[in-house]
DNA sequence: GCAAAATTAAATGTCAGACTTTTGAAATTA
DNA sequence: TAATTTCAAAAGTCTGACATTTAATTTTGC
């Protein structure tokens, strides 16, 4: 069957965009083979390049895999949450870097967030988050931690604790929201004092999941929010200053 | 400069991800236009069709953009937030789609989150959002209403309770979690009792956000998360026992 | 007859070159 | 000066060839 092309648009997205459909209704499942690159050439009557630029688009995307020789071709592939993790989090730094969001705003986001998961991972938490979480505050503490290691650090702890909640949906939300911060905190000084005030709110939080006290880790987020604000803003107003 | 790139590895995939590379650490800023085709061809030394294939790769993810004509060329793209809430929408719903998450784990996704946004809604709502949320239960009111159109209502006005946050990061990142619940959803048949419950919920929930109680739109949305695990469990395990 | 080795075929990956189309800039002309 | 024409650069498309990978098939050696 021939299908049908607007010949003044871009045939590799309209062929790309075409598979996705179908990919995402379910007409293609999982690990459905898709027709061969020649067959596709006569079905959207199109050169090879032209398909092979669309098989590339979808692969981008992760929605197909390729595999060459005989019994070879390319794949609907089952997006997996790794895949979809570094996606997500790709997209996520690019907004925020990109569209000069301002910090408070992405800051909000992302500790309204984490407070939403915080109940869920005091009720769930298992001594494996809690030993991670552990770990990365002692790492915060080491003399010598460079800014930039410090914020990986920071970043870690908090997944840590959005791991702890236990659905791999709400991890998979959060990853963006808490891994594209990172660029924007990176772009902060923190001082010995700051490091110190982290740290102990840090070990509030990690205390209140441990006994399952909800309020109080919402309690310590929302600290932790408005002094990570507070923080930004001294960094920033002193360079405007300048 | 000529980049070595290894010649057992897809080549176009590792064009693709040098380039991405410079645009997220900002070495090419955005509105900057990349070398020709042809430039790409001699620095990476490989073929045109090559070169192409990694800027389609790059083009899916709305990373750059490409203009023909004489001063053409591809520039870094500003991803803005239509392009952004569309990938994420599209990895979201296969994510679900394709890795069997059951309903439940989806559902607690979206209501955590969604709660999470009720307070910064009730406060920061406008006149806007509230008719949009009041249009939207008047059409799920509609009798001869299909459950397709019911749940793209149900999704509009769930759109419409986060927007009413004025956080676009916040937006965006649960445009992924309501949105890619819409397919779950439509395995669901809403008999009329199902649809007057939810349709009560939905008003009361408005109330809540117009009068600015952020606690009782809170229990609301509990109530409606349980709600529709409940519908879901009834149809599901009916389906089962056939 | 069976196991190892060689062959084959199908598919993707890469390359080279030509042609088409679009589009802005430069040159020409009225 | 303004409109028109020409030109050149760039992406978009097509064709055909060859390289590489891989599984199935066939052949060979015992």
């Amino acid at each position: 069957m021939k299908t049908k092309l607007d010949p003044s648009a871009d045939l590799s997205a309209q062929i790309a965009g075409a598979i996705r459909d179908a990919i995402i209704d379910g007409t293609l499942p999982v690990d459905e083979r898709l027709p061969s690159e020649i067959e596709l050439c006569d079905q959207f009557d199109v050169s090879r390049s032209t398909v092979r630029e669309a098989l590339k688009r979808l692969a981008a995307q992760s929605l197909i895999r390729t595999q060459r020789g005989a019994t070879g071709g390319a794949f609907v592939k089952r997006l997996n949450y790794a895949d979809a993790y570094a996606q997500q989090i790709t997209t996520s730094t690019l907004l925020l870097s990109m569209n000069e969001v301002d910090f408070a705003t992405a800051c909000e986001a992302r500790f309204t967030l984490e407070r939403a998961c915080a109940p869920l991972s005091a009720k769930r938490k298992t001594p494996d988050h809690l030993a991670t979480m552990r770990a990365e505050i002692h790492r915060q503490g080491q003399i010598g931690l460079s800014d930039e290691a410090f914020c990986a650090s920071d970043v870690a702890f908090h997944r840590a604790l959005v791991d702890a909640a236990h659905n791999p949906v709400l991890s998979y939300q959060l990853a963006g929201a808490v891994e594209a911060m990172q660029p924007l905190m990176n772009m902060i000084t923190f001082t010995a004092r700051d490091r110190d005030k982290i740290i102990r709110l840090h070990t509030d939080l990690a205390n209140a999941i441990e006994q399952e006290n909800a309020l109080e880790a919402d309690r310590v987020l929302q600290t932790l929010a408005s002094e990570t604000n507070a923080m930004a803003d001294t960094v920033f107003t002193a360079r405007a200053g300048r």
